[in-house]
RNA sequence: GCGCCCGUAGCUCAACUGGAUAGAGUGUUGGCCUCCGAAGCCAGAGGUUGUGGGUUCGACUCCCGCCGGGCGCACCA
């Protein structure tokens, strides 16, 4: 039960027996009307702005309406006080029974404590993850993926009938080069010698186990057989087996899809066709053309007869062709029909959860939904901001060519699966976010996991030591519910109480907003009113858990704390059995405090006990994207190696006591010293993106750029395509050095010196 | 150029979709262990919420204009 709406309909209640009497006018909106807690907790125990939202129709001013409330209220036994504030709201506080009595509420309840019938059992179609089957689940999809997940659970704990789905792509070109890079693994399995994977297949070392799983289920069948035989049956058992693999990994961070979808699918039953006609039948659909795109400059660009669809007519920029010039379905058509299945399977509501680098999707994807569901369903995008992954501070350089991916599944091992979710969960979605390896695993106050982690363990140590104390004692959730929670009224037990109090409030909030780290929030904020209550009963014994004297009440508050650790953001029917939710945390004591007081050791805050994974990171990228998988080797920015820099060798035999910092030392370039030099800012596939940032390098460093000239060299790398070069000069070797390192500070671009 | 998102303490971020004196952590200053876990707690200092207007009882929040940043803008996937 949600107290807040519990005194919201109450105070209505006083509105309309006003109303009955003649106190006030009738056909009043109350809609408006929320009880909150008052920012300032002096200000009372609820607040409400029923007199400011209300004294404009009612024909009177907010604080002589507010004391009208007031009277009425004062008459209610639960009330304890009431007065009119500030411009007219009205502020309250209940009598200490009816927050203690909350208590009973929280341990019947349990974990679903919070749950509500907000959502009045809509049907939501969550769609999150969505990876396609050409790899293992990166760190960069891990946010999408814990985003998702707890925005389900969330709209589930509100009422909704939520289903959380996966889409994947298996009908495109990407699965292809997938079969083909099993085949070659396949034959690997079977002892060939493969060499180095070739260019256009994906290099990573997994697809070696989908090599190693196709020998041992079909033998030497496919050896020496040319691909039209064995592409499909290897594609399907690869993707399979890719799907099984990525499920494994999502299991790793308890999270699990009812449904599965797959592009194939859509497309072999027909539903392209289908969705088309339908269009059609609309009138929706016409060949036209489209004009070129705006502040673009577009070289290669032509006008072209295209089947287009009026998406225009449903807010989208302009409209968008569904096949491209040769007749074949552009590569949103797959998508807008997968959309339609949605629909038909009744859902009026579609939440997807997207990298931010989706941008457009949803302009896209809104018209098509509008039009196909005749404007009663909705789709809603969340679009989630980037992770930049630290190891020990320094930025983790990620690439698919060199197979330089951290899985899922290393990050889990690294860190630990509730520490990744609360980690994922601690900023606004659509934020950037970093994720430093180091400080997730960190054990100070400066961790927010740790923090929450921390006050739980308190908790299991209080109900340990209660056990301890009173072996005979029952002190599970529903022995404790019956403990004579009225006792509970010290200003301190209460302020925890209120706190509680609170959850369903934040539970609804955050699945309104889908603001799923508000949860996280409400978490730090409850283990910092945790926290300080157990040192109060430092100075007062009487506010301790535990007092010998009083084994009814002690524990009760413990379980409350503990029972809120549920809202760790997991699926809630996963704990149906339970004394306290445990959230993964240290149950022991892992410092002992020293016999002689005092002088206690404490590591510095700023230290980690982290022992990165890797010592020889590597800079430069930084930031993931919960991207499409691609085959290496396209449109890679080429950069001529640096001079004078060797990758670490890994045999150094340095002894480990004597640590040396090693020396950073800029090699000499080998140009002379006047204006003879270069430095290349970048390459391009095309001209216009050249000045494009060109331009705004000039405007944020003018003081580097400002006597430059902008130089383009075009190359022509075989295979690779066209570059164009983005130069300036020309300049000193030593001035074109200090760009550099300015550039290199600001993060801004790569800079390569180069002679004239 | 167009569209979407963002700009809050020195730094990293909140602020319960319009509420009261804008809050936490970090850093800094001081205090608290004979006591349920001191990896904790308490207190001090730190702000014209990028900027200029508007809407109203009331704006970090909504609207418009600028400044600064990110992402997207193909018939590619």
């Amino acid at each position: 039960m949600n107290i807040f709406n519990y005194y919201r309909d109450k105070n209505v209640q006083l509105l309309e027996e006003m109303v009955a009497n003649g106190e006030l006018p009738a056909g009043l909106d109350y809609s408006r009307v929320k009880v909150e807690p008052p920012r300032e907790a002096a200000h009372g125990d609820m607040a409400t702005n029923a007199a400011m939202v209300l004294a404009k129709p009612a024909g009177k001013n907010p604080r002589q309406l507010g004391d009208l409330l007031v009277a009425k209220m004062k008459k209610l036994p639960e009330i304890r006080e009431a007065s009119v504030a500030g411009p007219g709201f009205v502020n309250f506080r209940l009598v200490n029974t009816e927050w203690s009595s909350v208590l009973i509420d929280i341990l019947s309840a349990g974990v679903h404590y919070g749950d509500s019938k907000m959502g009045k059992g809509e049907k939501v179609n969550v769609e999150y993850v969505s990876v396609n089957p050409t790899g293992p689940m990166h760190a960069g999809h891990v946010r999408g993926a814990v985003i998702g997940d707890t925005l389900a659970n969330l709209l589930e704990k509100s009422g909704f009938d939520v289903t959380r789905e996966y889409y994947f792509n298996d009908a495109g070109t990407q699965v292809d080069v997938l079969a083909r890079t099993a085949y070659l693994r396949y034959r690997e399995a079977l002892s060939e010698n493969i060499g180095e994977v070739p260019e256009g297949l994906y290099p990573g070392d997994y697809m070696k186990d989908v090599g190693q799983a196709l020998a041992k289920r079909d033998g030497k069948k496919w050896l020496g057989k040319d691909e039209k035989e064995w592409l499909v049956p290897i594609r399907d058992f690869s993707v399979r087996t890719m799907m099984d693999m990525i499920k494994q990994d999502l299991a790793l961070i308890g999270i699990t899809h009812e449904v599965f979808s797959n592009e194939r699918e859509v497309v072999e039953g027909g539903t392209l066709d289908k969705v088309f006609k339908i269009l059609q039948d609309m009138d929706l659909i016409y060949t036209g053309t489209l004009p070129p795109p705006k502040g673009k400059e577009m070289e290669d660009w032509e006008p072209a007869e295209l089947t287009l669809f009026r998406s225009s007519k449903f807010g989208d920029s302009s409209d968008r062709p569904l096949k491209k010039r040769d007749g074949t379905w552009a590569y949103i058509m797959p998508d807008i029909a997968y959309h339609f299945d949605k629909i038909q399977r009744g859902y009026k509501w579609m939440i997807n959860v997207l990298g931010k680098d989706h941008g457009n999707y949803l302009d896209k994807m809104r018209p098509a939904v509008a039009a196909l569901s005749g404007g009663k369903a909705r789709i809603d995008v969340m679009f989630c901001g980037m992770v930049k992954i630290l190891k020990d501070g320094v930025p983790v350089k990620f690439s698919k060519r060199s197979g330089n991916i951290i899985t899922l599944r290393e990050m889990i091992e690294e860190v630990g699966a509730d520490a990744t979710r609360f980690f994922m969960l601690s900023r606004t979605p659509d934020s950037e976010l970093e994720f430093d390896f180091a400080k997730v695993v960190e054990q100070t106050k400066d961790n927010p996991v740790f923090y929450v982690q921390y006050a739980h363990a308190r908790c299991c140590s209080v109900l340990r030591n209660a056990k301890e104390l009173w072996p005979d004692t029952d002190v599970s959730a529903a022995a404790l519910a019956k403990t004579d929670v009225k006792r509970l009224n010290s200003e301190e037990e209460l302020k925890l109480v209120r706190m509680m109090a609170g959850w369903p409030r934040y539970v609804e909030s955050a699945a309104e907003a889908h603001e799923p780290h508000r949860v996280t929030i409400y978490l730090h904020d409850l283990a910092s009113e945790f926290h300080a209550f157990w040192n109060k009963g430092s100075d007062d014994t009487t506010l301790r858990f535990l007092i010998e004297q009083d084994k009814e009440l002690s524990p009760a508050l413990v379980v409350f704390a503990g029972i809120l650790w549920y809202a760790y953001p997991r699926g809630a029917e996963k704990y149906s059995d339970m004394d306290v939710p445990v959230v993964k945390a240290d149950t022991s004591p892992v410092k002992t405090v020293p016999a002689d007081p005092g002088g206690m050791e404490v590591p510095h805050q700023d230290s980690t006990v982290f022992d990165p994974l890797q010592k020889n990171p590597a800079a430069e990228i930084e930031k993931l994207l919960p991207a499409q998988e691609e085959p290496i080797n396209k449109d890679v920015d080429i950069k001529p190696a640096k001079p004078g820099l060797k990758s670490p060798t890994k045999d150094v035999k340095s002894s480990p006591d004597k640590v040396e910092v090693p020396k950073v030392v800029v090699a000499k370039p080998a140009i002379a010293a006047s204006g003879d030099v270069y430095v290349q800012l970048g390459s391009y596939h095309d001209m216009s993106a050249v000045k494009r940032d060109w331009e705004k390098l000039k405007k944020k460093f003018p003081d580097l750029f400002g006597t430059l000239d902008m130089k383009i060299e075009k190359v022509d790398l075989a295979g690779k395509g066209t570059y164009y070069r983005l130069q300036a000069g020309t300049t000193t070797a030593d001035h074109a050095k200090e760009i550099c390192a300015a550039l290199k500070a600001a993060h801004s671009v790569g800079c390569i010196v180069v002679r004239k």
